[in-house]
DNA sequence: CGTCGGCACACTGTAGACAGTCGACGAACG
DNA sequence: CGTTCGTCGACTGTCTACAGTGTGCCGACG
């Protein structure tokens, strides 16, 4: 199981790496658009502007290889990943995967406290500044996925949607993964998705993660249908 | 989609790093027991022993990390994963979420000819030596899986798959994931399991591949409930 | 007797320098 | 002119050395 930090008033002391710094660093240009798909990523460039030495980006671009953000090719170099239309099958169809997944051990494992949290989540939005921005929606979306995955209690599958939350949030900024009407739909749609976890019944929290989860499928590929590839 | 090398008669030239080798080193060392599970693993050490520096030592124990193999803390180092009975349900669960999702795809997306090379996987027993030893089935079950995970043709679908595969082996050499007349039975369960995924019918496809993941998990249960802990 | 504070050791994290690989260009050759 | 083969620059893979962090010990102090 996972050894979690003794409970107590204080959050874990994150221990955070020039590692971890770097690989946000280059999360955060690429998400925000200051890297371009396809563009090259040379370890020496990305480690003087950063001001550190070639090791810490190194180990970043693998990570960021892991999230599907980077393209790593040995002898080659790393490169910004470019999603391109087939890449959402593949993404879509994974999260579906792993949300169903997520959802039964949510109904079977999540505490109540956790599943406060969750709502706490959702009323967040109402203290974002208005005209409601699509990157603050977008953040707020996926840390109520992810915290999701967390009170799932199931670290493999944690792992493995920390492989794909990075490109998602690529889609919810860039694509159209939020309904043109997010500002006033978002939250509705996903307390529905939370009462679903808290009836803590399998066949009802499936079927509303499938609903969530393959809306927000068609309206990605209803956008990258239209657009062409970057 | 995932730009494979050219045809020709000859295979492509693995582009093999230090880190590769390192990686195999280690994992070989921990499934076959030379490294037992909580053991620390010492960067230095491994480095020396295995005449290489801590560079490519520290990007294999990364990696295995991901395998779920080793456990990486900061500034503390790494040490071999110790799986306990919660990890079987971990393991299991996702391992069916996504071979459900790696039988539709195969359905869907995999060639004739991928579906033959999987046939002629399950032939290979045939040609090892007699009596059959355990470790030996449990390198061709591996062979399977993972010839259907790649015929999905779902490269993110394929990295989670990798994330689980050595910790199912460890299952099938040390535990019991094998039917205990895996001898006899091995072949006819898994020709089974391919007919399924020829009939190219979704919901026949996912039946059979449910029914094979949730028999192993039983047994690997089965085991170990009786096996105190290591 | 328990707790605190300061060592010292062992190890990981980081830096910087060298070696090896890749891909592109251009000269030699047919 | 098209093809082949050397050469070269740019970059990654690897190594060595140093800095920083965590852990256990031991002695001092309440």
């Amino acid at each position: 199981m996972t050894q979690d930090v003794a409970p107590g008033r204080l959050g874990p002391a994150r221990r955070r790496v020039l590692s971890d710094e770097v690989a946000d660093a280059i999360r955060h240009a690429i998400v925000s658009g200051k890297l371009a798909g396809g563009e090259r990523l040379i370890e020496d460039e990305l480690a003087t502007q950063l001001g550190v030495s070639r090791g810490p980006v190194r180990e970043a671009l693998a990570r960021l290889g892991l999230e599907g953000l980077v393209v790593n090719e040995r002898h080659r170099g790393a490169s910004v990943a470019r999603l391109s239309a087939d890449e959402v099958d593949e993404i879509y169809s994974l999260r579906t995967a792993l949300e169903r997944l997520a959802a039964e051990w949510v109904c079977r494992n999540a505490t109540a406290d956790e599943l406060d949290d969750l709502g706490r989540i959702l009323d967040q939005i109402d203290v974002l500044p208005k005209p409601l921005e699509k990157v603050a929606v977008a953040n707020l979306d996926l840390e109520f996925h992810d915290a999701v995955f967390r009170a799932a209690h199931h670290e493999r599958l944690y792992r493995a949607w920390e492989g794909l939350r990075s490109q998602i949030f690529l889609f919810l900024i860039q694509g159209g993964a939020l309904r043109e009407d997010f500002d006033v739909s978002w939250r509705g749609d996903h307390e529905a998705f939370l009462a679903a976890l808290r009836t803590r019944k399998r066949s009802q929290a499936l079927k509303v993660v499938e609903a969530h989860v393959e809306g927000t499928y068609k309206r990605v590929l209803a956008t990258k249908d239209n657009a062409a590839e970057a």
